[in-house]
DNA sequence: GCAAGCCTGACC
DNA sequence: GGTCAGGCTTGC
């Protein structure tokens, strides 16, 4: 599943094979994954050269040229759970849910947008448009620092599994990084996110981060359908130590790894290398308040 | 029936 | 305002 190691390495990879290269034609071939009229995403890209990447979390922006700063020069890609981006030679076979091609100038190749699952989703946005997607997301995961990490935990009742996976705390991690890092800082995943010990908090903040950077080094993690921009898949899964690993032994202890669902997303864990959090109740804790009723 | 990211809406 | 369930989608 995209998350920001793979969102990061499609962007490297059109970094690599496609900035710089005009956009000699745009090929709607699903209208569902593009938000807006489709008509208007055609004309506001075609002709326009690649000109830059952006990425906040998961959302990708790819910057077009042009000079007026309210017209539309942003592509925004959601990858969803299946979404595909790819550089591919334009003579290749068209594989099945290629939602929105994109011609590519010198050279005979272009850029391929394909989802299966279409959760995906395309836009051609304004720079403040842009700056709006990004504002209502939480810090990148890779760039929090610590302080901001520590006031985002503060006051937060809900599962710190879930609290991960929320954008707006911070953005870039899903399910599979979550749970990672939660092995990786022997963290509980159903503790509450506000009543992790601070020395816990500290863990966790830097083992989000390693785990990110590690999982870019390999390429990201093909659990399925993750390619990235060659169409590669990524080498991150070997390395995964909880995720999907229901009843394999701990690699740490060698205790079966166990599954629980938290807020309907299914959790991966080692109930003895993460104990269940051994006070009940946050420092500062509010009561239901019985009086005036 | 399950997996997943993200959005909407219900609930307190 | 925070938290969580539901729905979207399709291949296994």
């Amino acid at each position: 599943m995209p998350e920001l190691p793979e969102v990061e390495t499609i962007l490297r990879g059109l970094a690599e094979h496609a900035l710089g290269r005009r956009v000699t034609a745009v090929e709607v071939r699903n209208r569902a994954v593009i938000m807006g009229a489709a008509a208007d995403f055609v004309r506001n890209i075609a002709g326009k050269l690649i000109a830059g990447l952006e990425r906040k979390g998961k959302v990708l922006a790819v910057r077009l040229s042009g000079k007026n700063p309210e017209a539309p020069r942003y592509l925004l890609v959601r990858l969803g759970m299946t979404g595909q981006v790819t550089v591919t030679p334009r003579e290749a076979p068209l594989e099945p849910h290629t939602h929105v091609r994109l011609a590519l100038g010198a050279g005979n190749e272009e850029l391929r947008f394909r989802d299966v699952r279409r959760f995906g989703r395309l836009r051609c946005c304004t720079r403040r448009e842009l700056e709006a997607v990004f504002a209502r997301l939480g810090p990148d995961a890779r760039e929090i620092t610590e302080e901001q990490f520590l006031a985002a935990l503060r006051g937060r009742r809900g599962a710190i599994k879930s609290w991960l996976m929320n954008q707006q705390s911070l953005s870039g991690i899903g399910n599979i990084y979550a749970d990672e890092a939660l092995f990786a800082a022997r963290i509980h995943p159903l503790t509450p996110a506000g009543y992790l010990p601070l020395a816990a908090a500290r863990r966790l903040h830097r083992a989000v981060k390693r785990i990110l950077d590690r999982a870019i080094a390999w390429g990201g993690t093909s659990v399925r359908d993750y390619r990235n921009a060659e169409g590669r898949p990524g080498d991150f899964l070997s390395e995964l130590r909880v995720y999907q690993r229901t009843g394999e032994p701990c690699r740490r202890c060698r205790r079966p790894i166990r599954r629980l669902v938290i807020s309907g997303r299914s959790s991966h864990f080692c109930p003895h290398c993460q104990p269940r959090p051994r006070r009940a109740l946050p420092p500062g804790r509010r009561t239901r308040s019985f009086a005036g009723r």
